[in-house]
DNA sequence: CGTTCTATTGACATCATTCAACGCCGGTGG
DNA sequence: CCACCGGCGTTGAATGATGTCAATAGAACG
Protein backbone atom coordinates (compact mmCIF):
# COMPACT_ATOMS: atom_id res chain seq x y z
CA UNK A 1 0.00 0.00 0.00
CA UNK A 2 3.11 2.37 -0.53
CA UNK A 3 2.92 2.32 -3.60
CA UNK A 4 0.92 5.54 -3.97
CA UNK A 5 2.60 8.26 -5.43
CA UNK A 6 4.97 9.37 -2.48
CA UNK A 7 5.33 13.28 -2.34
CA UNK A 8 7.82 14.51 0.06
CA UNK A 9 8.75 18.28 1.28
CA UNK A 10 10.59 20.38 3.16
CA UNK A 11 8.40 23.25 3.08
CA UNK A 12 4.65 24.09 1.28
CA UNK A 13 5.85 27.41 0.31
CA UNK A 14 3.67 27.01 -2.67
CA UNK A 15 0.69 25.16 -1.50
CA UNK A 16 -2.83 26.65 -2.52
CA UNK A 17 -3.74 27.35 0.96
CA UNK A 18 -0.91 29.36 1.75
CA UNK A 19 -2.58 32.05 3.40
CA UNK A 20 -4.71 30.24 5.95
CA UNK A 21 -2.77 27.33 6.79
CA UNK A 22 -0.94 26.99 10.01
CA UNK A 23 2.51 26.48 8.75
CA UNK A 24 2.62 29.79 6.20
CA UNK A 25 0.43 32.00 8.86
CA UNK A 26 3.96 33.31 9.83
CA UNK A 27 5.60 34.47 6.82
CA UNK A 28 9.13 34.41 8.38
CA UNK A 29 8.94 31.65 9.89
CA UNK A 30 7.26 28.94 7.63
CA UNK A 31 6.54 25.23 9.40
CA UNK A 32 8.54 22.88 7.34
CA UNK A 33 5.79 20.19 6.72
CA UNK A 34 6.58 16.93 5.81
CA UNK A 35 5.47 13.68 4.05
CA UNK A 36 2.74 14.60 1.37
CA UNK A 37 0.83 11.19 0.31
CA UNK A 38 -2.13 10.19 -1.24
CA UNK A 39 -4.37 8.21 0.48
CA UNK A 40 -7.84 6.91 -0.48
CA UNK A 41 -11.24 6.45 0.22
CA UNK A 42 -11.42 4.09 3.55
CA UNK A 43 -7.64 4.73 4.35
CA UNK A 44 -7.13 5.86 7.78
CA UNK A 45 -4.76 8.83 8.93
CA UNK A 46 -4.92 7.44 12.53
CA UNK A 47 -7.18 6.07 15.12
CA UNK A 48 -7.85 6.22 18.66
CA UNK A 49 -5.41 4.90 20.58
CA UNK A 50 -2.19 5.87 18.35
CA UNK A 51 0.42 7.40 19.65
CA UNK A 52 -0.26 11.46 18.95
CA UNK A 53 3.08 12.58 17.07
CA UNK A 54 1.80 14.98 14.73
CA UNK A 55 -0.90 17.46 13.51
CA UNK A 56 -1.94 17.81 10.16
CA UNK A 57 -3.64 19.86 7.24
CA UNK A 58 -5.66 18.43 5.13
CA UNK A 59 -4.45 19.64 1.79
CA UNK A 60 -6.94 18.00 -1.05
CA UNK A 61 -9.77 15.63 -0.95
CA UNK A 62 -12.30 15.14 1.88
CA UNK A 63 -12.62 13.42 5.65
CA UNK A 64 -14.44 12.19 8.46
CA UNK A 65 -13.47 11.96 12.42
CA UNK A 66 -15.64 9.59 14.48
CA UNK A 67 -14.95 8.56 18.49
CA UNK A 68 -16.26 4.92 19.69
CA UNK A 69 -18.05 4.59 22.79
CA UNK A 70 -17.25 1.56 25.66
CA UNK A 71 -20.46 0.23 24.01
CA UNK A 72 -19.20 0.14 20.28
CA UNK A 73 -21.36 2.66 19.49
CA UNK A 74 -19.88 4.98 16.72
CA UNK A 75 -20.28 8.78 15.97
CA UNK A 76 -18.88 10.99 13.76
CA UNK A 77 -17.93 14.06 15.31
CA UNK A 78 -16.57 16.06 12.01
CA UNK A 79 -16.09 16.57 8.19
CA UNK A 80 -12.93 17.97 7.03
CA UNK A 81 -12.19 19.93 4.05
CA UNK A 82 -9.17 22.15 2.36
CA UNK A 83 -7.44 23.62 4.94
CA UNK A 84 -8.58 22.00 8.14
CA UNK A 85 -6.59 20.84 10.84
CA UNK A 86 -6.63 17.28 11.64
CA UNK A 87 -5.34 15.54 14.90
CA UNK A 88 -6.17 18.44 17.88
CA UNK A 89 -7.69 15.89 19.43
CA UNK A 90 -4.67 14.58 20.53
CA UNK A 91 -3.05 16.90 22.82
CA UNK A 92 -5.38 15.99 25.78
CA UNK A 93 -4.06 12.74 26.78
CA UNK A 94 -0.75 11.96 24.31
CA UNK A 95 -3.00 9.26 22.09
CA UNK A 96 -5.30 10.42 19.66
CA UNK A 97 -9.00 10.02 20.78
CA UNK A 98 -10.53 10.41 16.87
CA UNK A 99 -10.27 7.89 14.35
CA UNK A 100 -9.57 9.73 11.03
CA UNK A 101 -10.94 8.23 7.53
CA UNK A 102 -10.94 9.33 4.21
CA UNK A 103 -13.88 10.04 1.90
CA UNK A 104 -12.20 10.51 -1.15
CA UNK A 105 -8.92 10.49 -2.77
CA UNK A 106 -6.98 13.24 -0.35
CA UNK A 107 -3.58 14.63 0.42
CA UNK A 108 -2.13 16.26 3.80
CA UNK A 109 0.78 18.25 5.39
CA UNK A 110 2.45 16.80 8.20
CA UNK A 111 3.60 18.69 11.00
CA UNK A 112 5.08 16.99 13.36
CA UNK A 113 4.89 18.06 17.31
CA UNK A 114 8.43 19.04 18.09
CA UNK A 115 8.51 21.68 14.93
CA UNK A 116 5.03 22.69 16.07
CA UNK A 117 6.43 23.47 19.55
CA UNK A 118 9.04 25.48 18.64
CA UNK A 119 7.15 27.66 16.04
CA UNK A 120 4.50 28.06 18.40
CA UNK A 121 7.75 29.42 21.11
CA UNK A 122 8.92 31.52 18.50
CA UNK A 123 5.33 33.00 16.21
CA UNK A 124 2.73 35.22 17.81
CA UNK A 125 0.97 34.52 14.39
CA UNK A 126 1.71 30.39 15.07
CA UNK A 127 0.13 30.99 18.49
CA UNK A 128 -2.36 32.28 17.47
CA UNK A 129 -3.43 30.17 14.59
CA UNK A 130 -3.69 27.05 16.34
CA UNK A 131 -5.41 28.08 19.48
CA UNK A 132 -8.25 30.11 17.16
CA UNK A 133 -8.34 26.81 15.14
CA UNK A 134 -8.96 24.62 18.30
CA UNK A 135 -11.04 27.37 19.73
CA UNK A 136 -13.25 27.25 16.40
CA UNK A 137 -13.51 23.27 16.71
CA UNK A 138 -14.80 23.63 19.80
CA UNK A 139 -17.54 25.79 18.72
CA UNK A 140 -18.28 23.91 15.52
CA UNK A 141 -19.00 20.60 17.88
CA UNK A 142 -21.28 22.96 20.05
CA UNK A 143 -23.54 24.12 17.52
CA UNK A 144 -24.11 20.79 16.58
CA UNK A 145 -24.88 19.79 19.58
CA UNK A 146 -27.32 22.54 19.69
CA UNK A 147 -28.79 21.33 16.57
CA UNK A 148 -29.01 17.66 17.72
CA UNK A 149 -30.52 18.44 20.71
CA UNK A 150 -32.78 21.39 20.13
CA UNK A 151 -34.17 20.82 16.34
CA UNK A 152 -36.44 18.73 14.65
CA UNK A 153 -34.78 16.26 11.91
CA UNK A 154 -36.00 18.31 9.22
CA UNK A 155 -34.38 21.08 10.57
CA UNK A 156 -30.51 19.59 11.29
CA UNK A 157 -30.48 18.14 7.71
CA UNK A 158 -31.70 22.06 6.41
CA UNK A 159 -29.00 23.13 8.49
CA UNK A 160 -26.54 20.55 7.17
CA UNK A 161 -26.95 21.18 3.72
CA UNK A 162 -26.60 24.90 4.24
CA UNK A 163 -23.54 24.44 6.17
CA UNK A 164 -21.96 22.53 3.32
CA UNK A 165 -23.00 24.96 0.71
CA UNK A 166 -20.70 27.91 2.87
CA UNK A 167 -18.25 25.86 3.04
CA UNK A 168 -18.04 24.97 -0.49
CA UNK A 169 -18.89 28.92 -1.03
CA UNK A 170 -16.04 29.72 1.41
CA UNK A 171 -13.89 27.78 -1.00
CA UNK A 172 -14.79 29.25 -4.04
CA UNK A 173 -16.90 26.68 -5.09
CA UNK A 174 -20.73 27.01 -5.67
CA UNK A 175 -22.99 26.62 -3.12
CA UNK A 176 -25.74 26.25 -5.31
CA UNK A 177 -24.55 22.78 -6.69
CA UNK A 178 -22.20 20.34 -4.85
CA UNK A 179 -21.72 16.76 -4.49
CA UNK A 180 -21.72 14.81 -1.05
CA UNK A 181 -18.61 13.16 -0.06
CA UNK A 182 -20.56 11.31 2.59
CA UNK A 183 -22.92 8.44 2.34
CA UNK A 184 -26.35 8.65 4.06
CA UNK A 185 -25.08 6.60 6.95
CA UNK A 186 -22.31 8.96 7.52
CA UNK A 187 -24.72 11.91 7.24
CA UNK A 188 -27.28 10.10 9.87
CA UNK A 189 -24.81 9.14 12.16
CA UNK A 190 -23.50 12.79 12.00
CA UNK A 191 -26.90 13.85 12.67
CA UNK A 192 -27.55 11.67 15.26
CA UNK A 193 -30.82 10.34 12.91
CA UNK A 194 -31.49 7.19 10.78
CA UNK A 195 -30.43 7.09 7.35
CA UNK A 196 -34.30 6.23 6.45
CA UNK A 197 -35.14 9.35 7.97
CA UNK A 198 -32.26 11.40 5.65
CA UNK A 199 -34.00 9.59 2.93
CA UNK A 200 -37.34 10.61 3.63
CA UNK A 201 -36.63 14.16 4.37
CA UNK A 202 -34.63 14.40 1.01
CA UNK A 203 -37.34 13.31 -1.21
CA UNK A 204 -39.93 15.68 0.82
CA UNK A 205 -37.61 18.62 0.02
CA UNK A 206 -37.09 17.47 -3.62
CA UNK A 207 -40.73 17.84 -3.47
CA UNK A 208 -41.08 21.20 -2.07
CA UNK A 209 -39.15 22.33 -5.16
CA UNK A 210 -36.49 23.13 -2.03
CA UNK A 211 -33.99 21.04 -3.32
CA UNK A 212 -33.13 18.48 -6.48
CA UNK A 213 -31.32 15.27 -5.51
CA UNK A 214 -29.47 12.98 -7.75
CA UNK A 215 -27.40 10.28 -5.71
CA UNK A 216 -24.70 12.44 -4.32
CA UNK A 217 -25.23 15.30 -6.19
CA UNK A 218 -27.36 18.27 -4.09
CA UNK A 219 -28.89 21.37 -5.94
CA UNK A 220 -30.16 23.92 -3.78
CA UNK A 221 -33.00 25.65 -6.07
CA UNK A 222 -34.65 27.96 -3.04
CA UNK A 223 -32.37 28.89 -0.13
CA UNK A 224 -34.05 30.78 1.30
CA UNK A 225 -37.11 28.28 1.89
CA UNK A 226 -34.34 26.15 3.20
CA UNK A 227 -33.27 28.57 5.52
CA UNK A 228 -36.34 29.12 6.65
CA UNK A 229 -37.24 25.63 7.79
CA UNK A 230 -34.51 26.52 10.65
CA UNK A 231 -37.19 28.40 12.40
CA UNK A 232 -40.33 27.11 13.87
CA UNK A 233 -42.48 26.83 10.54
CA UNK A 234 -45.61 26.36 12.04
CA UNK A 235 -45.39 30.26 12.44
CA UNK A 236 -44.54 32.56 9.97
CA UNK A 237 -44.15 35.55 12.06
CA UNK A 238 -40.68 34.81 13.50
CA UNK A 239 -41.42 34.75 17.19
CA UNK A 240 -37.95 35.13 18.88
CA UNK A 241 -38.94 33.33 22.23
CA UNK A 242 -35.71 34.06 24.09
CA UNK A 243 -36.34 30.59 26.06
CA UNK A 244 -33.22 31.83 27.91
CA UNK A 245 -31.76 29.81 30.95
CA UNK A 246 -31.99 31.27 34.31
CA UNK A 247 -28.53 33.42 34.26
CA UNK A 248 -28.88 37.46 35.04
CA UNK A 249 -27.17 38.74 32.38
CA UNK A 250 -25.21 41.38 34.29
CA UNK A 251 -21.98 39.69 33.04
CA UNK A 252 -19.82 41.94 34.39
CA UNK A 253 -17.01 41.64 32.45
CA UNK A 254 -13.57 41.37 34.33
CA UNK A 255 -13.28 42.63 36.84
CA UNK B 1 -22.90 45.23 43.25
CA UNK B 2 -19.24 45.87 43.75
CA UNK B 3 -19.73 45.34 47.14
CA UNK B 4 -19.04 41.88 47.16
CA UNK B 5 -15.07 41.32 48.97
CA UNK B 6 -12.92 41.75 46.23
CA UNK B 7 -9.28 40.59 46.55
CA UNK B 8 -6.42 41.37 44.33
CA UNK B 9 -3.18 39.92 44.23
CA UNK B 10 -0.63 39.76 41.56
CA UNK B 11 0.12 36.04 42.25
CA UNK B 12 -1.51 32.72 43.46
CA UNK B 13 1.32 30.58 44.29
CA UNK B 14 -0.68 29.68 47.75
CA UNK B 15 -3.99 28.51 45.63
CA UNK B 16 -4.97 25.23 46.51
CA UNK B 17 -5.36 23.77 43.26
CA UNK B 18 -1.53 25.19 42.50
CA UNK B 19 -0.43 21.96 41.08
CA UNK B 20 -3.40 21.93 38.21
CA UNK B 21 -3.80 25.21 37.84
CA UNK B 22 -2.60 26.59 34.06
CA UNK B 23 -1.12 29.42 36.02
CA UNK B 24 1.14 27.55 38.48
CA UNK B 25 2.27 24.32 35.73
CA UNK B 26 5.64 25.92 35.04
CA UNK B 27 7.74 26.75 38.49
CA UNK B 28 9.60 28.91 37.15
CA UNK B 29 7.04 31.45 35.51
CA UNK B 30 4.25 31.18 37.37
CA UNK B 31 1.58 33.56 35.57
CA UNK B 32 -0.04 36.36 37.66
CA UNK B 33 -3.28 36.57 38.00
CA UNK B 34 -6.06 39.33 38.85
CA UNK B 35 -9.32 40.02 39.99
CA UNK B 36 -10.61 37.22 42.11
CA UNK B 37 -13.74 38.83 43.50
CA UNK B 38 -16.98 36.57 44.44
CA UNK B 39 -19.55 35.95 42.09
CA UNK B 40 -22.55 34.91 43.17
CA UNK B 41 -25.98 32.72 41.77
CA UNK B 42 -26.76 33.32 38.62
CA UNK B 43 -24.02 35.83 38.05
CA UNK B 44 -22.38 35.52 34.81
CA UNK B 45 -18.58 36.11 34.37
CA UNK B 46 -19.37 36.94 30.69
CA UNK B 47 -22.19 37.18 27.83
CA UNK B 48 -21.28 35.30 23.98
CA UNK B 49 -20.55 38.77 22.23
CA UNK B 50 -18.23 40.55 25.16
CA UNK B 51 -14.80 41.52 23.72
CA UNK B 52 -12.92 37.92 24.70
CA UNK B 53 -9.71 38.91 26.83
CA UNK B 54 -8.82 36.95 29.87
CA UNK B 55 -9.56 33.46 30.10
CA UNK B 56 -10.62 32.52 33.92
CA UNK B 57 -9.89 29.58 36.32
CA UNK B 58 -12.38 28.91 38.38
CA UNK B 59 -11.46 28.91 41.69
CA UNK B 60 -14.17 27.59 44.02
CA UNK B 61 -18.14 26.87 43.44
CA UNK B 62 -19.77 25.49 39.95
CA UNK B 63 -20.58 27.54 36.49
CA UNK B 64 -22.38 26.37 33.66
CA UNK B 65 -21.36 28.04 30.27
CA UNK B 66 -24.28 28.12 27.25
CA UNK B 67 -24.58 29.34 23.71
CA UNK B 68 -27.94 30.37 22.08
CA UNK B 69 -29.20 29.72 18.35
CA UNK B 70 -30.13 32.48 15.99
CA UNK B 71 -33.93 31.07 17.01
CA UNK B 72 -33.02 32.27 20.36
CA UNK B 73 -32.77 28.25 22.16
CA UNK B 74 -30.15 27.78 24.53
CA UNK B 75 -27.84 24.96 24.87
CA UNK B 76 -25.70 24.33 28.03
CA UNK B 77 -22.63 23.16 27.03
CA UNK B 78 -20.47 22.29 30.43
CA UNK B 79 -20.98 22.64 33.87
CA UNK B 80 -17.41 23.91 35.52
CA UNK B 81 -15.76 22.46 38.87
CA UNK B 82 -12.93 24.06 40.93
CA UNK B 83 -9.68 24.15 38.60
CA UNK B 84 -11.62 24.26 35.31
CA UNK B 85 -10.65 26.47 32.83
CA UNK B 86 -13.13 29.43 31.59
CA UNK B 87 -13.28 31.00 28.26
CA UNK B 88 -11.50 29.46 26.03
CA UNK B 89 -14.61 29.45 23.37
CA UNK B 90 -13.12 33.17 22.57
CA UNK B 91 -10.35 32.42 20.74
CA UNK B 92 -12.23 31.87 17.59
CA UNK B 93 -13.62 35.26 17.30
CA UNK B 94 -11.91 37.46 19.82
CA UNK B 95 -15.65 37.52 21.26
CA UNK B 96 -16.95 34.96 23.78
CA UNK B 97 -19.35 32.67 22.21
CA UNK B 98 -20.59 30.70 25.70
CA UNK B 99 -22.40 32.72 28.44
CA UNK B 100 -21.32 32.15 31.41
CA UNK B 101 -23.32 31.73 34.39
CA UNK B 102 -22.90 31.03 38.45
CA UNK B 103 -24.69 28.23 40.02
CA UNK B 104 -23.76 29.25 43.01
CA UNK B 105 -21.27 31.21 45.10
CA UNK B 106 -17.61 30.93 43.20
CA UNK B 107 -14.34 33.05 42.54
CA UNK B 108 -12.15 32.81 39.93
CA UNK B 109 -8.84 33.99 38.92
CA UNK B 110 -8.23 35.64 35.83
CA UNK B 111 -5.46 35.42 32.76
CA UNK B 112 -5.22 38.23 30.85
CA UNK B 113 -4.34 37.51 27.38
CA UNK B 114 -1.54 39.23 27.29
CA UNK B 115 0.15 37.64 29.84
CA UNK B 116 -1.23 34.42 28.62
CA UNK B 117 0.66 34.99 25.39
CA UNK B 118 4.32 35.90 27.17
CA UNK B 119 3.71 32.94 29.25
CA UNK B 120 2.87 30.75 26.12
CA UNK B 121 6.15 32.03 24.14
CA UNK B 122 8.28 31.16 27.28
CA UNK B 123 7.07 28.33 28.79
CA UNK B 124 6.74 24.63 27.02
CA UNK B 125 4.33 23.32 29.98
CA UNK B 126 2.20 26.04 29.56
CA UNK B 127 1.70 25.86 26.00
CA UNK B 128 1.12 21.88 26.80
CA UNK B 129 -1.35 22.46 29.57
CA UNK B 130 -3.34 24.81 27.63
CA UNK B 131 -3.52 22.60 24.33
CA UNK B 132 -4.27 19.62 27.19
CA UNK B 133 -7.23 21.80 28.35
CA UNK B 134 -8.86 22.81 25.28
CA UNK B 135 -8.22 19.27 23.30
CA UNK B 136 -10.29 17.87 26.52
CA UNK B 137 -12.55 20.16 26.25
CA UNK B 138 -13.58 19.51 22.70
CA UNK B 139 -13.43 15.63 23.32
CA UNK B 140 -15.62 16.49 26.20
CA UNK B 141 -18.13 18.46 24.18
CA UNK B 142 -18.14 15.13 21.26
CA UNK B 143 -18.82 12.60 24.56
CA UNK B 144 -21.81 14.55 25.35
CA UNK B 145 -22.54 14.57 21.65
CA UNK B 146 -22.54 10.99 21.78
CA UNK B 147 -24.25 10.17 24.72
CA UNK B 148 -27.20 12.51 23.60
CA UNK B 149 -27.33 10.72 19.80
CA UNK B 150 -26.71 7.38 20.38
CA UNK B 151 -28.30 6.63 24.52
CA UNK B 152 -31.65 6.78 25.47
CA UNK B 153 -32.51 8.74 27.94
CA UNK B 154 -31.98 6.51 31.07
CA UNK B 155 -28.62 5.82 29.70
CA UNK B 156 -27.91 9.61 29.67
CA UNK B 157 -28.96 10.50 33.07
CA UNK B 158 -26.93 7.15 34.29
CA UNK B 159 -23.94 8.36 32.59
CA UNK B 160 -24.08 12.04 33.48
CA UNK B 161 -24.54 11.03 37.31
CA UNK B 162 -21.55 8.72 36.61
CA UNK B 163 -19.56 11.67 35.08
CA UNK B 164 -20.54 13.87 38.27
CA UNK B 165 -19.96 11.22 40.81
CA UNK B 166 -16.10 10.70 38.90
CA UNK B 167 -15.44 15.17 38.65
CA UNK B 168 -16.20 14.71 43.35
CA UNK B 169 -13.59 11.63 43.72
CA UNK B 170 -11.41 13.28 42.02
CA UNK B 171 -11.44 16.22 43.57
CA UNK B 172 -11.56 14.30 46.78
CA UNK B 173 -14.89 14.74 47.60
CA UNK B 174 -17.51 12.05 48.05
CA UNK B 175 -18.76 9.83 44.60
CA UNK B 176 -21.46 8.59 46.52
CA UNK B 177 -23.27 11.16 48.50
CA UNK B 178 -23.37 14.58 46.19
CA UNK B 179 -25.29 17.60 45.86
CA UNK B 180 -26.58 18.56 42.43
CA UNK B 181 -25.23 22.38 41.62
CA UNK B 182 -27.95 22.67 38.73
CA UNK B 183 -31.62 22.42 38.72
CA UNK B 184 -33.33 20.28 37.17
CA UNK B 185 -33.59 22.46 33.62
CA UNK B 186 -30.28 22.77 33.70
CA UNK B 187 -29.69 18.73 33.10
CA UNK B 188 -32.57 18.43 31.09
CA UNK B 189 -31.32 21.22 28.61
CA UNK B 190 -27.73 19.68 28.95
CA UNK B 191 -28.96 15.95 28.27
CA UNK B 192 -31.30 17.26 25.67
CA UNK B 193 -34.66 16.18 27.09
CA UNK B 194 -37.72 17.53 28.60
CA UNK B 195 -37.11 18.09 32.69
CA UNK B 196 -40.55 15.56 33.12
CA UNK B 197 -38.38 12.88 31.78
CA UNK B 198 -35.27 13.78 33.93
CA UNK B 199 -37.70 14.05 36.76
CA UNK B 200 -39.52 10.35 35.87
CA UNK B 201 -35.90 8.67 35.52
CA UNK B 202 -34.90 9.89 38.49
CA UNK B 203 -38.30 8.82 40.50
CA UNK B 204 -37.96 5.41 38.97
CA UNK B 205 -34.33 5.09 39.42
CA UNK B 206 -35.04 5.77 43.10
CA UNK B 207 -38.03 2.78 43.28
CA UNK B 208 -35.60 0.23 41.64
CA UNK B 209 -32.80 1.24 44.75
CA UNK B 210 -29.97 2.58 42.34
CA UNK B 211 -30.06 5.94 43.81
CA UNK B 212 -31.88 8.27 46.32
CA UNK B 213 -33.17 11.18 45.78
CA UNK B 214 -33.68 14.19 48.19
CA UNK B 215 -34.04 17.40 46.24
CA UNK B 216 -30.83 18.09 44.58
CA UNK B 217 -29.29 15.83 47.11
CA UNK B 218 -27.76 11.88 45.70
CA UNK B 219 -26.75 9.14 47.13
CA UNK B 220 -25.41 6.54 44.65
CA UNK B 221 -26.38 3.58 45.92
CA UNK B 222 -25.22 0.95 43.79
CA UNK B 223 -23.12 2.02 41.32
CA UNK B 224 -22.70 -0.81 39.16
CA UNK B 225 -26.14 -1.33 38.21
CA UNK B 226 -25.88 2.57 37.35
CA UNK B 227 -22.89 1.74 35.16
CA UNK B 228 -24.70 -1.20 33.75
CA UNK B 229 -27.58 0.71 32.93
CA UNK B 230 -24.88 2.26 30.15
CA UNK B 231 -24.55 -1.03 27.90
CA UNK B 232 -27.91 -2.85 26.53
CA UNK B 233 -30.00 -3.35 29.22
CA UNK B 234 -31.97 -5.84 27.51
CA UNK B 235 -29.18 -8.53 27.10
CA UNK B 236 -27.20 -9.69 30.37
CA UNK B 237 -24.43 -10.90 27.95
CA UNK B 238 -22.59 -7.78 26.71
CA UNK B 239 -22.80 -7.71 23.18
CA UNK B 240 -20.08 -5.84 21.33
CA UNK B 241 -21.01 -5.37 18.30
CA UNK B 242 -18.52 -2.97 16.42
CA UNK B 243 -21.39 -1.17 14.89
CA UNK B 244 -18.08 0.11 12.60
CA UNK B 245 -18.50 2.97 10.38
CA UNK B 246 -16.93 1.97 6.71
CA UNK B 247 -13.59 2.79 7.91
CA UNK B 248 -10.39 0.65 6.93
CA UNK B 249 -8.38 0.29 9.72
CA UNK B 250 -4.81 0.68 8.27
CA UNK B 251 -3.96 3.39 10.39
CA UNK B 252 -1.22 4.42 8.43
CA UNK B 253 0.35 7.02 11.03
CA UNK B 254 2.70 8.45 9.95
CA UNK B 255 4.51 7.36 7.32
C1' DC C 1 -47.35 35.05 53.87
C1' DG C 2 -48.13 35.42 49.23
C1' DT C 3 -45.53 34.94 44.87
C1' DT C 4 -42.42 32.59 42.16
C1' DC C 5 -39.39 29.02 41.07
C1' DT C 6 -38.67 24.13 41.14
C1' DA C 7 -40.13 19.58 41.00
C1' DT C 8 -43.37 15.67 40.56
C1' DT C 9 -46.92 12.96 38.33
C1' DG C 10 -50.54 11.59 34.93
C1' DA C 11 -52.78 11.43 30.33
C1' DC C 12 -52.13 12.02 25.69
C1' DA C 13 -49.87 13.05 21.24
C1' DT C 14 -46.22 12.53 17.95
C1' DC C 15 -41.96 12.41 15.73
C1' DA C 16 -38.68 9.43 14.52
C1' DT C 17 -36.98 4.72 14.75
C1' DT C 18 -37.40 -0.01 13.56
C1' DC C 19 -38.48 -3.72 10.61
C1' DA C 20 -39.07 -5.20 6.08
C1' DA C 21 -39.07 -5.28 1.14
C1' DC C 22 -37.41 -3.56 -2.98
C1' DG C 23 -34.68 -0.99 -6.69
C1' DC C 24 -30.48 0.87 -8.42
C1' DC C 25 -25.74 0.97 -9.45
C1' DG C 26 -21.03 -0.59 -9.86
C1' DG C 27 -17.87 -4.26 -9.69
C1' DT C 28 -16.38 -8.92 -10.49
C1' DG C 29 -16.13 -13.27 -12.43
C1' DG C 30 -17.65 -16.69 -15.55
C1' DC D 1 -21.00 -9.65 -22.59
C1' DC D 2 -24.01 -10.96 -19.22
C1' DA D 3 -25.28 -12.52 -14.59
C1' DC D 4 -24.71 -12.27 -9.99
C1' DC D 5 -23.77 -9.90 -5.78
C1' DG D 6 -23.05 -6.43 -2.24
C1' DG D 7 -23.32 -1.74 -0.90
C1' DC D 8 -26.21 2.13 -1.07
C1' DG D 9 -30.54 4.30 -1.20
C1' DT D 10 -35.71 4.53 -1.16
C1' DT D 11 -40.33 3.60 0.52
C1' DG D 12 -44.17 1.71 3.49
C1' DA D 13 -46.31 0.24 7.90
C1' DA D 14 -46.19 -0.37 12.74
C1' DT D 15 -44.25 0.63 17.21
C1' DG D 16 -42.50 3.06 20.93
C1' DA D 17 -39.78 6.35 23.53
C1' DT D 18 -40.05 10.86 24.74
C1' DG D 19 -42.10 15.32 24.49
C1' DT D 20 -46.17 18.25 25.45
C1' DC D 21 -49.94 19.75 28.14
C1' DA D 22 -51.96 20.21 32.54
C1' DA D 23 -52.63 20.04 37.40
C1' DT D 24 -50.50 20.01 41.90
C1' DA D 25 -47.42 20.80 45.64
C1' DG D 26 -43.39 22.02 48.25
C1' DA D 27 -39.39 25.26 48.88
C1' DA D 28 -37.35 29.57 48.46
C1' DC D 29 -37.49 34.30 48.53
C1' DG D 30 -38.62 38.82 49.46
Amino acid sequence: MNTQALNTRNFCENCALVDSCISNVDKKSVIGTQSRRIYHKADSLFSAGHTFDALYVLRSGSAKSSITSRVGDEQITNFYYPGDLLGIDGFDTGKYTHTLCFLETSSVCRIGLGQLDSALANSYHVRQKLLRSMSHALINEEQLLLSISKMTSEQRLANFLLDLSNGFKLRGLSGKVFDLSMTRVDIANYLGMAIETISRLLTRMQDQGIIVVQRRQIQLLNETRLRFTLYDEDDPQITFVPKSINCTNLATNSL
